[in-house]
DNA sequence: CGCGAGTCAAGAGCAGTGCTCTCGATTTAG
DNA sequence: CTAAATCGAGAGCACTGCTCTTGACTCGCG
């Protein structure tokens, strides 16, 4: 607990909490480039200087920010991993999480999946975090294979070249997976976050807008393109 | 010609020009959010306040841009569907230039395929130029279709639903191509931009980084599960 | 040709931004 | 109890987008 600590220290916390609140809210409202410092202090009834005790610069409070937002997708697709049935329910699941996710904090997936931040470079704390979806997939499919349900396509050519280290990165999250299934899965992430990247910027509107069933059907056919059944 | 204008209108035309280039170059080293109005003035050697005799407000600016990047990404795709054999060559040869657009111009792709800029609202005029690539695509389908080289692959799920009239409309760009190779060519769509943003926004590194490999390997086996063969 | 209307760049100015530094007050730790 | 660390407040700097006014220039109509 944090009896341990002074009184300090607990206010400290606890504003740095209250400071990330007020950002989010204006987050939501203002969008990433407009969050502003001075708003966020007004909001707090203090000082613009003050803040920068708690976050060095303008930047460093974005990043807390894409830390959390990470971390609350990757929650979200964990818990959706965990209370489902089947692989394949749970893979659906998991993809269903992340577009719910998306559309409930738009500003917030934009600042993790939109375009990076005017020159800002995310530091390593964030590529941790960021990779919470992907684990839980993998996790999906390692146990799809193990519990046999996982019918890799014959059709599915065999990955060569640099692409089989590239993936035996992947491999070692997803023990007992086929290359050739994981060059597949990566196929299916990146048309997720494209999918759902262009149902959030508004890329589809006049075509799979709404885009419910579209995503569905997608998402579906490529579990069964992954061999997923 | 603009010989029928005066000397004011050449004028202008040209300013204008020249201050879309120079914003363009700004965009390039600074992205777009740190676009500002004064620095490109001051590139220029004008003042601040004239730049709005051109343009009404920064956002305008921001548009011109999108729309010109919108029209060479949708040049690109169309020149490289014309110089391609077979369809399938074709496709995928559209696939390879959206990815090297996007890399030799990685600011433009984020302003049109990024999170939308701030409370920026696209106007109409943005749509049409936006759907070039996706019109390309559905003509090297038709055109397939045509040819009788698009082989519908039986185990595709036949559309239902809201989607068949979502599909119709991308039907009349494609007369005669089935529904369901439809639903799978905007699956493909949807993963061509996944992938591409995801390599440029970094968000493979440490696993598909470089990308050239799994990115042949991807629209690859997407053009078959599309049925192009 | 001449002159009014339209267009232009320039400048001052407003409200807002991120960020730095200094200053007293308060709290912590030795 | 005292010295050090931390805190919020405030002033100030260099920016930003944008507006309004001013005086000069150019165009086209009569």
């Amino acid at each position: 607990m944090n009896a341990g600590r002074t009184a300090r220290d607990r206010a400290r916390a606890e504003l740095t909490h209250e400071i990330k609140d007020a950002a989010r809210r204006q987050l939501a409202t203002e969008g990433a480039e407009r969050l502003s410092l001075r708003a966020v202090s007004r909001e707090l009834g203090m000082v613009s200087s003050a803040l920068y005790r708690y976050f060095p610069s303008r930047d460093d409070l974005l990043t807390a920010l894409i830390i959390d937002a990470y971390n609350a997708l990757g929650l979200a697709a964990e818990t959706a991993a965990k209370n489902a049935g089947t692989p394949r329910e749970a893979w659906l699941a998991v993809c269903r999480a992340v577009r719910i996710w998306a559309i409930k904090h738009p500003q917030e997936y934009a600042l993790i999946y939109g375009s990076p931040v005017a020159g800002y470079k995310a530091p390593e704390s964030t590529i941790e975090p960021a990779g919470r979806v992907a684990i839980a997939l993998l996790g999906i499919l390692s146990q799809a294979q193990a519990s046999g349900v996982l019918a890799p396509p014959e059709d599915a050519p065999e990955p060569s070249g640099l692409m089989v280290e590239q993936l035996g990165v992947l491999a070692e999250l997803a023990p007992g997976v086929p290359l050739k299934v994981l060059a597949r899965a990566m196929i299916a992430l990146t048309q997720l976050y494209g999918m759902v990247s262009f149902e959030l910027f508004g890329q589809l509107v006049g075509t799979m807008d709404p885009a419910d069933e579209f995503f569905a059907d997608a998402t579906g056919q490529l579990a069964t393109f992954i061999g997923i059944d």
